[in-house]
DNA sequence: TAAATGTTAATGGTAAGACCACTGATCTTT
DNA sequence: AAAGATCAGTGGTCTTACCATTAACATTTA
C-alpha cells in the first residue's frame, strides 16, 4: 500500500505560515496592524492560545511587535533582530573563541576590501571621524571612549560596503563577541603601549580604504585583528587551535 | 521626584532567561530532559500558558526539542537551527539577491582558502568523492543528482576548514539561498554546456585545495561563484547593483 | 476655545481547568 | 521470551475568566 502519513503539523506553525505568506505577497506591510488575537482565533477557527503561541514565535524572530493593550504590528526593521538567537547562543557556547573570531576576521577583512572599492566620501568622513575620536580618547586616557570609538570605526567600515546584510551579520557577531570577552577587551586597552599600536593599525586601515587599495586594506585589517586576537588570547590564557587565517 | 518606571517584564521572557542561565552555567546539558510544563509552571509560580510560550520561543530558536507525549529536551546540536529565522527572512525580503550572494561568496572563498591549508587526507577524499559524483551525474544527465553532489562538494570544503561555526553559517546561507532561487538554480544545470563548465571549475577548485595552494583555491572558487551568479542573475533578469567582489 | 481630565471599549497578559492524542514503561498473556 | 494490553505522564489544544494597559472618546475646567 502507498499510504502517506496524516498531516500532524502543529497548529501554531500553520498560523505562522499563513501570516508569513501574507507578508511575503505584500498583503501585510511593515507598520500594518494585525487583527486582534480574538479575531484571528475566530477567523482561523483555533483557540486564542494557539494564536498567541504563533505571535510569540513571530515576535521572537523579530517579525512583529506586540504592544500590550495596543495591538500587534508588522515590524518595520526586520533584519537587525533576526539574528537575536545567535547572540543568545554565543552566551552559552564556550570554547569556540577562535572559531568565532575567525569568522569575524573573514567578515572584517572582506568588509575592508569592499569598503576600499565602494566607500563614498560620506563613508570616508565617518570613518575618519571615528578614528579621530579614538586618538582623542587616547590622549584623554579614556579607555571606555576608546572602546566605543573602536567599535564605531569598524562599524563605519562595514557600512561603507553598501551591503546591509554584511553590516547586520558582522555587527551581531562583533557585539556578542565583545560582550563575552569584555575583560580581555578591557585589558587590550590598558596594556601600556597598546593604545598607540592600535591607533597606528587603525590609521593604516583608514588610509588604505581612503586610497582605494582593497588589497592593502584587507592586509592591514588582518594584521590588526591578528594582533588583537593574540593579545586577548594571552589574557585569556588560550592557545590557538590552528594557524590563523592568513 | 526621582521615580523610576516599574519593571514590567513579560513573564515568558523571565522564564526564557532562567532556562538560558541554567544552560549557560551548565546545569542543563544537551540531551537533558526538562521538567514537565506542569511542574515548571508550579515551581515558577506561573500559569502553564506562560511556560508554554517560553518553550515555544526556545523551540523556535533551536535550543530545545519538544516531543508531544514525551517531554522537552535540551537540543544536542544547537547551532544548525539557530538561524532558522534567517531562512524565513530570505523568503520575505526581496531584492537582496546580490547582498546575500556576496556574503555567500565571502564565506566560500574563505572556506576554500582555509581548506587548502587544513584539509586532512580524509577531507580531501570526501571532496574528491563528491566531485566524481558530479561527473557521474553529468554523464547520466541526472540534474537532480548533479545539484545534490554540487551542494555536497561545497559542504565538504567547508568541513575541511575544521571550523564548525563556519560550516553552520555557510550551510544555512547556502541552503536558504538555493531554496529561494531553485528555479534559477535548476536552469543553471539545464543550459547546454554549463554542466561541463561547472565540472571544470569544481575540478580546479579541488586541485588547488589538494595542492595546498590557498591563493589559487580562493581564486578558482571566486571564478566559479561569479560565473554561477551571473548565469542565475540572467535567468532571474536582475542586474547587479555594484561591482562584484574581486 | 483649548487644554486637562475622566470614561470606556478593545487589546494583550495571565491564570485555571479540562480533555485529547501520543509516548514509554509496566504488566499480562501467549 | 515475545507479543500484546494497560496505564500514568506529557505535550497539544480549547474554553472561560479576569486583570492591566492602551487609545479613542466624552466631559469638565480654565
Amino acid at each position: 500500500m502507498d499510504f502517506r502519513p496524516i498531516q500532524a503539523k502543529k497548529i501554531y506553525e500553520e498560523v505562522v505560515e499563513q501570516i508569513r505568506q501574507l507578508m511575503e505577497n505584500g498583503s501585510l506591510k511593515p507598520g500594518d496592524k494585525l487583527l486582534s488575537e480574538r479575531e484571528l482565533a475566530e477567523k482561523l477557527q483555533v483557540s486564542r492560545a494557539s494564536v498567541r503561541e504563533a505571535l510569540r514565535a513571530l515576535e521572537m524572530m523579530g517579525f512583529v511587535e506586540i504592544k500590550a493593550g495596543g495591538g500587534t504590528f508588522i515590524k518595520e526593521t526586520s533584519g537587525d533582530d533576526i539574528i537575536q538567537p545567535l547572540a543568545m547562543f554565543l552566551s552559552i557556547e564556550k570554547g569556540s573563541f577562535f572559531e568565532i573570531y575567525e569568522i569575524r576576521k573573514i567578515f572584517e577583512i572582506a568588509a575592508a576590501h569592499l569598503a576600499a572599492q565602494r566607500a563614498t566620501p560620506g563613508d570616508l568622513a565617518r570613518i575618519e571621524e571615528n578614528l579621530e575620536m579614538m586618538k582623542a580618547a587616547m590622549t584623554e586616557d579614556d579607555s571606555e571612549k576608546g572602546e566605543g570609538s573602536d567599535a564605531a570605526f569598524h562599524f563605519s567600515i562595514a557600512e561603507a560596503t553598501q551591503n546591509g546584510w554584511l553590516v547586520r551579520l558582522l555587527n551581531t557577531i562583533a557585539d556578542s563577541f565583545n560582550k563575552s570577552i569584555s575583560i580581555a577587551r578591557r585589558q587590550l586597552y590598558l596594556t601600556p603601549g597598546h593604545p598607540q599600536l592600535l591607533i597606528e593599525q587603525h590609521t593604516k586601515i583608514y588610509e588604505a580604504i581612503r586610497d582605494k587599495n582593497p588589497i592593502l586594506a584587507q592586509k592591514t585589517m588582518l594584521e590588526h585583528l591578528s594582533f588583537a586576537e593574540g593579545a586577548m588570547a594571552k589574557t585569556l590564557k588560550i592557545e590557538p587551535e590552528f594557524k590563523l587565517l592568513t
